[in-house]
DNA sequence: ATATTTAAAGATAGTTTTGTCTTTATTTAT
DNA sequence: ATAAATAAAGACAAAACTATCTTTAAATAT
């Protein structure tokens, strides 16, 4: 469904919202080995959902690393795939018209549009804070051995 | 949500089921056109098609072409996403988790796991000759200017 | 101030996906 | 039989995605 960077995005994002705080921050190190994902890779990522879209937040230097604020974590996890750019996969037609649309619907435009519909409601009601919450409940994983 | 060579898959077959018949054939050309596809790489595609699978068939030669068989038509969009070896989609973890399952899922597996029976039930229960009639009577279509 | 720690940035490389072009094989029509 | 038409197969190339490594910049602790 998602881009390998996407599903990093989000099981990094969960980590860092179960683990850190405002004085607790996570090195890149702690959070790839958590979700099982290529370090260098997943910095990358990061450092791209620190910038304009504030998902998350980092400090460099000693004790410095990623956090995230008490703010972002209340937002839905669609803002996660929209920091991605991987937000469209919602609006995309199933059969790959570029103009599929209510009045030129592909054959299956108006059933797809239901399930669509389902998944967009899904991440956009769930807040990152929630899926963390799961995590630390202990019967939901973001790595599984 | 697809590969474009899965799109080009599902499209192109829907359009040969509309089309084609044992006398009448289709030649790459026609296709690619009518469905707004890359010519050699669909071909690439509808050859892997008429392998094992079967799903379309083919013939060299003058008047020949593809086409699709009565019995074929009848099979579920489905097998075009499994003769793509696409069809994993649906078994796949939303959060890429290789083992995420019911007694270790991730935060999301629930939830999800919904909306994926409804997507391998939309393409399980469509036809190929659905949708192929679904574009005969015109107001459904696979390409829009 | 300085050294240390950490993320940020940049360069590079491997792999997969998407796409094109050329040659070959097969079928049919004549 | 031969020529023509068509799909099949193969070689190749461009782009996107995934991943790694090195260097730089920034923040902090001392």
């Amino acid at each position: 469904m998602f881009s390998k960077a996407t599903e990093y995005a989000l099981r990094a994002t969960i980590y860092i919202a179960q683990k850190s705080s405002e004085e607790v921050k996570l090195g890149i190190e702690e959070i790839a080995k958590a979700i099982d994902s290529p370090k260098s890779f997943t910095a990358k990522i990061l450092q791209s959902l620190t910038r304009e879209n504030k998902v998350i937040s980092s400090v460099p230097g000693p004790n410095g690393g990623f956090f995230i604020t008490e703010k972002a974590k209340k937002l839905p996890v669609r803002s996660i795939l929209r920091a991605m750019g991987e937000d469209d996969i919602f609006e995309k037609c199933v059969l790959g018209l570029n103009k599929c649309s209510e009045t030129k619907p592909c054959p299956m435009h108006f059933q797809y549009k239901v399930i669509k519909h389902q998944l967009i409601n899904l991440f956009e009601s769930k807040s990152i804070q929630q899926l963390a919450a799961d995590i630390k409940s202990g019967n939901k994983f973001l790595k599984i051995n």
